[in-house]
DNA sequence: CTGAAAGCGCTTACAG
DNA sequence: CTGAAAGCGCTTACAG
């Protein structure tokens, strides 16, 4: 039963033809005949005949396969990432080969050497929680492998990159905010060392300015994680603070949410007594009570664009890899959390 | 800079060796001297040499690659069965390729056929909804290429099978919930033509029978997929039927959720007027108040249990494939939603 | 302990 | 329109 595969000779010897001329028949190279072709394609069909890819991504130096190393698959965001991912380069005849770094630099460092055997078309990397510096993926670059990163980008590296607007939908999120009445603008921040976080808590600021709102420091919590966990701290913080909301943007959904269900058992009224904004439009943000308002962070689109880029970069053919840095819209969602009619 | 990849060749000819010696210092053969390994390995560090894994696949019949066909990756029980499967494989030197079937019959197909190219050392599959039949996963296995199927599993065909035990798991939801004083007890169950929502079906019809409670069929309510909107929908059967439940066992945390806040909204008490059990341990099941009673349906589990049993077979000596089916332990995961005291 | 040789199954430049 | 030949970069049985 195994080992049984047959091969281009066995076609060839079969049907008294060469080897070259079952391989263009196959391909269907322009030179053969049409007769040829559909002799050859129905004695391959007869026979079973499956292509060895292998040999022929080794002969090419191709091998149709884009390789993707996210944090944890099982995040929401990354899962509709690779979804894209997958989608874009199912269209386009690629694979999709998948690591998880796991957040670990360790593992990240691993995953990005052993990459470089894999002959990958290319690679596409959103960075752990722990990654400082990039030159582990440089050697990938050197190898003249396209290479995009996501979401979680680097900055010490001039690198193709797709990205959200954070500042910007920030600014967006609490401007909404500002123009449903409130004065006294919260929010709660993710970790400092990521960029993302870092802008979003700028574009909070930048429309609290603009509008002549006052920064308040005790108004901004900041969380490791942004877990639900965390936020429900961050809620008894305000709950328990002099000086307290009447509006907040979350960095992402489940502190928000978790905002959400502690101000409502103190019997806070959301979004009369205060208005609540999150980040991500997790699947959640439609079922929780009241339906949160949030950030569409066009996470499958994210997916999409980095591949559609990273395949257009494999095709061409100079060899002048250019770096792009792509900013998707992102899209704010009004729902009740945070509107007053 | 591209195209400079250097060879065993170029290796064995800086270092005065054969190639044969190279790939065997570098392979840690036994029969290599220590001191000739310290100078191939110093001379490969040295010149950057990465080995050419597509080569080696070739040449040794086996990629060392695994590949994975499920319905969607951004469905939370796929992307953590999928974590499950990256990481075992990884930690037994294995890659993972996705591919999404979208529950389209047809694309499955296609992947199916395209996978024989790929020369995977094995494949894991989740059937699509659309699938009955899994004639185009028997070539896989004439190909002499193990499979294991999970979740979604074939019944026509003698294969390898990682499920849960959903009889069982839906018969101690609902006696849970009978011994927490229900006496009708309803059921929101998914499509009839997928065995596992049968099977928990017939386990719930099962627990009443044990305790003698009449199954009535007004009670027992049918969905096309367990989404959100079509819980919503139950819910509201339910308020406006004449008998009336106290207590629902749901086939997913999704229409669980649902049916929890259409109850509430009508001032239905959970879990003093009726008492609500879900399935499947869903991130919203700790969030939702009142938290979810739920079975744990061990999802990353079944990823990991799934490739061992693959690996296992990849590496087995004999030929002789058989076929196992592996089911796992679930685990009632009680909370307020269906805890009377 | 090391080497020469063959070959995995394709593709493609060259020739006719 | 078709074929002969070379070769992609490894690995391994055989020989010494």
């Amino acid at each position: 039963m195994k080992n049984t595969r047959i091969t281009l000779k066995d076609l060839a010897k079969d049907l008294n033809l060469s080897a070259s001329t079952i391989s263009r028949a196959l391909g269907n190279h322009p030179a053969i005949s049409a007769s040829t072709k559909k002799r050859v394609q129905k004695k391959a069909e007869e026979l079973g005949f499956v292509p060895n890819s292998i040999a022929s991504s080794f002969r090419k130096k191709r091998t149709q396969t884009i390789g993707v190393i996210v944090p944890r698959i099982d995040i929401h965001f990354h899962s509709l990432v690779i979804s894209g991912i997958e989608e874009f380069a199912y269209n386009n005849g690629y694979n999709v080969t998948i690591f998880q770094s796991k957040d670990l630099l360790k593992r990240e460092k691993e995953i990005a050497k052993t990459l470089q055997n894999k002959m990958l078309d290319g690679v596409i990397v959103c960075l752990g929680i722990e990654t400082k510096s990039c030159d582990h993926f440089k050697k990938i670059n050197k190898l003249g492998i396209p290479l995009v990163f996501y979401d979680r980008v680097p900055t010490d590296f001039d690198a193709n990159k797709i990205v959200i607007n954070d500042f910007e939908s920030a600014y967006l999120a609490t401007e909404h905010l500002i123009k449903n009445g409130c004065k006294q603008i919260g929010h709660i921040s993710g970790s400092q060392t990521t960029n993302i976080f870092k802008a979003r808590l700028e574009g909070y600021k930048a429309a609290l300015k603009k509008y002549n709102l006052p920064i308040e420091e005790s108004l901004i919590l900041f969380t490791n994680s942004l877990s639900y966990e965390e936020g429900v701290q961050c809620a008894e913080t305000y709950l328990k603070s002099s000086l307290k909301p009447d509006g907040i943007f979350c960095a992402n959904d489940y502190t928000a949410v978790s905002v959400i269900q502690v101000f409502r058992k103190a019997e806070i009224k959301i979004p009369e007594d205060v208005a609540i904004v999150g980040f991500s439009n997790y699947p959640i943000s439609k079922i929780i009570e009241p339906h949160l308002t949030t950030i569409n962070d066009r996470a499958f689109q994210m997916g999409e664009a980095a591949t559609k880029l990273l395949i257009r970069q494999i095709e061409e053919k100079d060899d002048s890899i250019t770096s792009e840095t792509i900013t998707l819209k992102t899209e704010l969602i009004i729902r009740e959390s945070s509107t007053r009619s």
